[in-house]
Parts: C-alpha cells; structure tokens; sequence
DNA sequence: TCTTTTTAGTTGTATATACAATTAATGAGT
DNA sequence: ACTCATTAATTGTATATACAACTAAAAAGA
C-alpha cells in the first residue's frame, strides 16, 4: 500500500509536506513492527536498545548519563526503564566508587542471552525489511536524511 | 551533528543498520520540534493532526474510525484525544441519527482559529526542515520510504 | 423474527513519555 | 574552608500509548 491508502489521504500539498508525512509514518510503522517482534520477550522496545548500548560497553560498566546519551529518545527516564530491567534480573545496578552521584550498571549473563535471541529476531525481520532497498539507496537515504536535520552544507551549523 | 556524534554511536555495522537508525531518529527529531512548538497552545502533536484532519472534511462530520484511519498512529486511543479536544471547546461530538453506534465530530470555530495559528507556526518551521531538500531530494525520500515499506517491486504486496 | 456476527465506540490497565522539581555529591571561586 | 554552581540520578505528575475487554447498535443469515 501507498502513503496515501495507508492514512487514507488522497493528495499531498507538495513533495516536502508528503516527505515529512512519509519520513513519521515510517519510521513508526518500523517502531511498531520492532515492539511487535519483542512482545513474546516480554521487553519494549527502548529496553531492547538499552540492552544493546550495555552489550556495546563490553565488560564496563555504563552511568545513566551515558546510556541516555546513545539512545534514540532522550527521554529523561532512562531510570525507569532500567528499574524494570533490574526488576527482571536483565541489569544490575552498583553505585560507582569514584563519584557517588553515579551509578554502574551492566547486563547480567541473563540479559546477554536474551538480548542474543531477540538479536536474531530483530536482525531477521528489520534488516530484511530495510534490504527492500540497495545497499546504495540505503546510503542515499542516509545522505537525505542528514540533510533534513543538517541543511545541504556541510558548513553549517545544525538548525536545532 | 552528524547521526554518530547526536547518539553517540562511533560506527555502524552497515548502512541497512544506520538507515534505520536514521530513520527512527529523524522522525524522533521531527516529532519533538513539532510538539515542542505547539506546546505554547496547549495541544500535542496528535490533538494538532486531528484538528487538520477535521477541517479536512469542510463542513461534514467525522467519526472517529474515519479520523483513526487518517492519523499517523492508529492507536485506537482516538477516543480520548477527542475528550480532551472536546474538553478544551475545540470540537463537539453528537451522536449520528443514522447510525446510533457512530459518532459525528466537528471541529468548532475556536478550534479553527487554534488551528490556524499552530498551522503557521508548523508551517514555518517544519516546512522549511524539509526545505533543506531540494524538491527533486523530496521526491526521491518519498520513493525510497516507499520502497521500504513496500519493497522495490510494483507487483508486490507489501510484506506487513 | 430470532440468533449470530460484525462494527463503532468506550473503558480498564499497564506501560511509556515529557517536563519539572528534588536530592545528593562534586567542582569552582574566593 | 565556605559558598555557590553544576552534575547525576531519582521522583512526581500529567499525558500518551498499546492492547484487550466490554457495550451497544446494526447487518447478515436462517
């Protein structure tokens, strides 16, 4: 189905207010189809990727600050979302020796291995799903994408 | 800032991998300005796309299935927003005397002004974001958003 | 007509999010 | 050392969202 069938509009302005609509509708059909796959693991989807940014970190243990800083929706409550992880023994959480306003979490063995099935699941269904496009239409639309949030010159500063 | 430097991400494992990063940040990044800007008017990205989609119809009234299949995130929670926007004197709701079951909304001439006012501060801003395009970029974004929805065959069905 | 199925909308509940206020520890300036 | 500003994390609150259960009306089928 096209944009236009799927919100059921018929015409768009122009190919800017199409864009815009396009680029939201995506990107939460992906959100959508992404929380779908991880329901059965019983982990949203912002868990999932808070997981991952652990497992990135390898065996060092990562700070709030520094988890927020990598995920997608800086939301501010990252706290929560790594109480419920703790709640189901995916994370530990240890106060940093160092600076006790800090504090340490890292993925437990169970987390590793959840994180390792719903991997494949993920990897499986998005990444064949963005292999709709070329792997040089994928760096086209990377390239476009930057220049929605950056401008087309490379020397000028982000708008926001 | 480039997508690396924003999540603090030195590197991708592809470029499937980054464009669907990209994808969901920009549209991240995209849906917080918008709310951001209507905030001063006291509604959210969502009570702002009912409203368009209400004086869409003109004069004619909408259900809320018809609204539900415009909207962007079909969260069969359209029923709520509308009590808020119905709170706020910004639409009425009467029942349809054809079909008792259904519900006709019309947005009221307050909302209309409301609307107004956020559409040129939208306009403004988010439509020069997407100006960073030229109108050849634009076109070419819809085409490759298309072709991950859909894939990059006419004849296909679209995989979800 | 009577039963069954479908449709439109509402409500309950758990979770997620935005934003501001708060707490506690650290760092800087004097 | 003492005050003030900054930083890291947590908590409060209102709103938003996902998903399922529920109610009531209409449509379909016998």
């Amino acid at each position: 189905m096209n944009l236009e069938q799927e919100i059921n509009q018929s015409v768009f302005k122009d190919n800017f207010h199409k864009a815009h609509v396009n680029l939201l509708f995506t990107a939460a059909w992906l959100n959508h189809k992404v929380n779908r796959l991880l329901k059965p693991y019983d982990i949203s989807g912002q868990q999932f990727n808070i997981l991952r940014i652990l497992k990135g970190m390898g065996c060092k243990p990562s700070s709030l600050k520094l988890i927020t800083s990598r995920m997608l929706d800086k939301t501010s409550n990252t706290s929560r979302l790594v109480d419920k992880l703790i709640d189901k023994n995916l994370v530990n959480r240890t106060f940093c020796p160092n600076d006790r306003r800090q504090v340490e979490i890292r993925i437990t063995d169970e987390g590793l291995q959840l994180l390792h099935i719903c991997n494949e699941v993920i990897e499986h269904n998005i990444y064949s799903t963005m292999n709709n496009l070329t792997e040089l239409q994928a760096s086209h639309l990377n390239e476009l994408l930057e220049i929605v949030r950056n401008g087309n010159h490379f020397s000028e500063q982000p708008k926001d």
